[in-house]
DNA sequence: CGCGGCTTTGATGTTCATCAAGTAAAGTGG
DNA sequence: CCACTTTACTTGATGAACATCAAAGCCGCG
């Protein structure tokens, strides 16, 4: 992990748009002075579990995992996060500390703005603060659907989800190199770091999908969506 | 369901303190002229998935559970909600229909404020925003926490699982009457109604409760949170 | 170049879902 | 209030889905 800074002010930043729209240029700059730029290796935790929460993560570019670790020493992976993902919003609110871990899937760009200036923008600003409130609603909102729909499915629907998850939300191609390992995709799905390779071959087998390596090719989309809904 | 008017002011109502502490007469006005009150029985549909939310839910009295249905029919039950809990927080910032259906466990009171309202006040009032968003964060976070429990558990951990949620969260007390059934159980911690009565079979067998009727008395809590831990 | 983590396949066993079938309890309508 | 219907509860038998264990090849990296 190292500091950058790759952008002067916020106000000209490309996300300004996203989540802040509507701010004055005291509240730019509220922000702007509490803020610092991250850059964080593949592999390389941003968060952990337990720590005290003193900042407001923005993730501009990159891909991160949140997961928490039971007394065994597994993971379970809560969900996958890309750009304009407020990746900690999940604890900020009603913790003092992290209830997950947070690590990056690959090089990511993380804006880090201390919590207190943050918190004054949100009650200087109450469509700001409508808007936050939006957004975490929403990302919980999509850690909970996600579960439901894993947990009534079986090994071969869950694997078809989550390649689709890929490819539809995060890739938006249909050839991708996969962000994470067989192993991290059980975390996610709940299932065996066997199962899922298994899973795998047999899709690779059935002609859904192509693997060569890292990268994975959906081949047969009709097909994989099947299966993600019936299996 | 009925229309009842048991709070005349929300300035005296004893839930006041909970969530409202800090608003100001004319923000009561607000709040108590766009709120009505209902009673539900038990097993009634307080509000299902794809309905439109128009207004704020605050369960006053009473119990219910939020769940969604899947397409083959079968629920899944989120969370078990009591007093004071905003249960309809969930969707209400982040979607403008239900994202799951809320019904009532027992003789429930609701208080039901129009969402304009409500969104005035939080616009107006920004600490009584921020406890609006410390809000919504816990009661998500509860719900993930209790899945990623929930999944790493086998059959009688999890049944052990529900039994203390009953018995240290809602009733406070080691006998108490399930407010749900076996099936429900089932639903709750992703398992079938059959392997649900085994497991509770198992249970009173082995003298860790005792069942009569609806009745459950937890008999040997040390062993069944051991089970709660190991299972 | 060798070590550790990732990947892969096979064999085995356990857990749990499903099916079946019957009893008990709780609503429902005449 | 009683016959009837439906829903809840319960136990057993069976098999499928999946975890676990084992063993070996692969890959990246210091």
């Amino acid at each position: 992990m190292r500091i950058i800074n790759d952008i002067t002010d916020c106000k000209t930043c490309i996300y300004r748009k996203m989540l802040f729209p509507d701010l004055s240029d005291q509240e730019y700059d509220i922000i702007n002075s509490a803020r610092k730029e991250y850059i964080f290796k593949r592999g390389e935790i941003i968060r952990k579990e337990g720590e005290t929460i003193k900042s407001f993560l923005y993730l501009r570019k990159g891909l991160v995992k949140l997961f928490k670790t039971d007394k065994s020493g597994k993971d379970q992976i809560l969900s996958i996060n890309k750009p304009t993902d407020f990746i900690n919003l999940l604890s900020i609110f009603s913790n003092s500390t992290y209830k997950y871990s947070i690590s990056a899937l690959e090089e990511t760009y993380v804006c880090d703005v201390d919590l207190p200036a943050m918190l004054d923008v949100i009650r200087m600003n109450s469509d700001f603060g409508m808007r936050v409130l939006n957004r975490i609603s929403k990302i919980s909102d999509e850690i909970i659907e996600n579960r439901f729909e894993i947990n009534q499915k079986q090994v071969k629907g869950r694997v078809a989800h989550i390649l689709l998850f890929l490819s539809d939300n995060i890739y938006k191609k249909s050839s991708f190199r996969m962000p994470i390992t067989r192993r991290e995709v059980g975390e996610l799905i709940s299932m065996t770091t066997e199962n899922t390779i298994r899973t795998f071959s047999e899709f690779k087998k059935d002609g859904l999908i192509a693997i060569e390596g890292k990268v994975i090719t959906i081949e047969d989309f009709e097909r994989l969506r099947n299966v993600n809904k019936t299996g």
